[in-house]
DNA sequence: GTTAGCATGTAAGGAGTTACATGATTTT
DNA sequence: AAAATCATGTAACTCCTTACATGCTAAC
């Protein structure tokens, strides 16, 4: 996860460890946050693994600031990491992290990843509906209330994803109609 | 987190490990679930420190099973625990754990904990505007689209703790009333 | 010149998971 | 008798946090 969201920035451009957590915070704001005892560290394994490299080792006039790039072993990793998406239970980060790097990712992979989150949603939608038919006489009303708003932000998230999906596809058609009318024309 | 759900639990009615793993699993389904890995030493650990007490040491016929039982110690424990709620960032399954133990805590608390659970919405969503509204141009539609959506989700929560909120008081009101008509009428 | 923010790092610990190991009891 | 599932436990590991330590640079 860690791993991902650095590469994902570094994508952006090359930057230092204080800065990218600044630019984590940013775009992932309130939905997740990293401290300094786990960012550092994680920049010098992805280095020593060869992902990131360090642009300046020795900087400028002794300004001990060590700015990383992504290697392209550090592409391939952030590939593989951004589809493997866990179709745990509670990944809701791992989706939204994901999805603040869709503009690197071609449409289908984009598709491929909302549908398989889609999935895990309906999933636990129908696990909380199964849920209430069962236990509705036997629990509290606050447990009660728990599960359905569950089932409610649950199928919010589902038309939310639809949606997304739906534009998606919408612009993938719209591309291969531009391109089948410059075919047409140059032919 | 696990101990207050454990106690919690427990509270109930005395259960071994194996029961409580699938009583959590019942009542807070998709939004937390534990290993044994974690429970079982967990519930060393609350023995050792007196919150819980094996019930059948030595049982029935010798079928090894370690029924729990919680001890005053940890009935003061879970209250701690209850009202120790995060002002968190990412605290969200805090809150739906303290909810579904909701039927032992006095009104008074329950609101003072919608409350704030209320209150940490209210800035992430402000978090979340001010972002909008700063960062609007500047990243991608994806991006865009989590914010939204975040702020979408964040304030669907919050009217749904306003109508708990909302009901709880009236309880409350209704129970004084019914208090005063009752003294009225000794008078 | 001192406060605030920039910048990097380490050590210890928290809260869990996975994988493994073991054996009893119930169901088919 | 075999398969399922009940029941408990440990060891190693993951992924993060908090607290601490250090020093530089900009602003007031």
């Amino acid at each position: 996860m860690l791993d991902l969201a650095i590469l994902g920035l570094l994508k952006e451009g090359s930057m230092h460890g204080y800065q990218l957590k600044k630019r984590l915070a940013e775009t992932l704001g309130p939905f997740w946050q990293v401290s300094y005892g786990s960012l550092y560290p994680a920049l010098k394994r992805l280095q020593s693994q060869g992902a990131v490299e360090v642009v300046f080792p020795e900087g400028h006039v002794g300004r001990r600031k060590n700015v990383y790039r992504v290697t392209d072993a550090g592409e391939e990793r952030f590939s593989r990491l951004v589809e493997e998406a866990a179709a745990d239970r509670d990944d809701d980060n791992g989706f939204r992290v994901r999805l603040a790097f869709f503009r690197y990712l071609k449409p289908e992979t984009r598709i491929g990843l909302m549908e398989r989150r889609r999935a895990v949603l309906q999933a636990r939608s129908a696990d909380l509906k199964e849920r209430l038919a069962a236990y509705r006489e036997r629990v509290d009303s606050y447990t009660l209330s728990l599960m359905r708003h569950g089932m409610d932000s649950t199928q919010h998230d589902i038309r939310w994803l639809d949606d997304m999906i739906d534009a998606e596809r919408k612009a993938v058609r719209h591309r291969r109609r531009r391109a089948a009318t410059k075919e047409g024309a140059s032919s």
